[in-house]
DNA sequence: TGAATAGTGTCTTTCAGACAATATGCC
DNA sequence: GGCATATTGTCTGAAAGACACTATTCA
């Protein structure tokens, strides 16, 4: 058998390990045994992040099982048959929050064979960012299960979840730089101040205050709004909305 | 049941799906039924690249069977069970051009549930970027079944790989920037008119002749090497190889 | 009037991009 | 000498980064 008469695509190996209907039946092709290849688990997991008090936290799950009982986790879990990547990390995002209405992008997917010491399992992570004003739904939770951490500064945590995590606070940080992501992070009305505590927050280091507003406020993106924040005596600050709509 | 009662890992989820084992029996939580998970089947396509004749191009495979019989397709295959994702992507590509030492990386991971007519298929995306000097492998090959086509001009692909393509394109381009993947698709001796030309082609647009060559070598990357390559009627040009190990 | 944060401008350096003439080897 | 590609530098504008003082509100 030449190497060429095995070329297949993924797609058609993929219904050759299908348990046969009448349509298929006659054209599967001998060359793939479907016992041959056992079908992994799959599961979708959330990388869920915010900023509060100037720091980038990460809502971390503490397992009540073997293995890695008593570890801290990231959230996930299976995807159900008929819905998408992402309509997955979508509810699983909710059953852990309550909202749905945030930033949700897949990050990368793992998938060494002995990442879970019980069987296969492939694991699609995305990574969700949680605005300041969508903080409030789960404060005061009896906190015993799902706990916000420091994402710079946490437990070390089960499975191969330290380098997800790891990879998420990597790829926000360089989207941070070239995209409108920290945006995500704030309420619809901001100031200043609070946009650079997000980007101090995620880069993890302080930012010259009057470099930081010459740029952000060249992109003209953020229009101001006529109210302004009080906080504490002193000055009030000029609040802002993203404009999203403001082609550069 | 309160929302926090139900509180998992994707790892934790996973192994509930699993057939117990005494070990893990008693253990189990009960809010999982593993029968309400199907697994989905799992692949991983590997997008082939390469620079010739000033193009990029991508190695694509003709489908024979239903669906989009007759149609050309990225190549792919199954996930053997103790193999990473990585390893079978490199196993693939070795299947479809015999060479195992290039680039690879993991583009994204496409699951809409429709996504393949038949059953549900769940796919990891590589893409790998051959070198120049790894091409003469496969020349002249029966090509009926598998061929070389501009990436940037391709005919219409099967299931979701127009998309897919389209992807690896704008990730080539953007990684172009600011990392040295460009240097992949070169042999290890070439010379600056030649690496403009990987460039070329995967922005597809020209370049500048002075301001590539400016920056290329203000980066430090490259070592001139004391021969040069004749081609024509005309000045030879200097050679250069990468140098990783220079730490701008 | 003191406390606390809001708000502002200049200078220097670096980088990107536009732009065209000379050099060299081979036939 | 003619051909074909290799090789080279200047100018300009934009953006990034270092750096410190004044403005405003409220208690």
């Amino acid at each position: 058998m030449s190497a060429r008469a095995d070329k297949t695509t993924a797609a058609e190996a993929a219904a050759d390990a299908q348990i046969d209907t009448p349509r298929e039946a006659h054209q599967r092709k001998d060359s793939y045994d479907p016992g041959k290849f056992e079908r992994p688990s799959v599961t979708v997991d959330v990388v869920i992040l915010t900023v509060r008090e100037r720091r980038l936290e990460v809502m971390l799950i503490r397992r009540r099982h073997w293995p890695f009982e008593g570890m801290w986790a990231i959230p996930g879990g299976f995807i159900a048959p008929n819905e998408s990547l992402e309509d997955s990390a979508r509810r699983e995002l909710r059953e852990e929050t309550s909202v749905s209405d945030v930033y949700l992008e897949q990050l990368y997917t793992f998938g060494d064979p002995v990442r879970d010491p019980r069987t296969r399992v492939i694991t699609v992570v995305y990574y969700a960012l949680l605005r300041a004003d969508q903080l409030h739904l789960r404060a005061g939770d009896d906190a015993a299960d799902a706990q916000w951490f420091p994402a710079y500064e946490h437990p070390s945590l089960a499975f191969d979840h330290d380098q997800i995590l790891d990879y998420t606070r990597q790829r926000l940080r360089s989207k941070l730089e070239y995209t409108t992501i920290g945006f995500q992070l704030l309420a619809p009305a901001f100031t200043l101040s609070e946009l650079q505590e997000v980007y101090e927050a995620i880069l993890n280091r302080p930012l010259d205050k009057r470099n930081f507003r010459k740029k952000v406020l060249s992109t003209g993106i953020l229009e101001q709004i006529p109210e302004t924040r009080k906080a504490g005596q002193h000055r009030p600050a000029a609040l802002y909305r993203f404009n999203p709509r403001a082609d550069k």
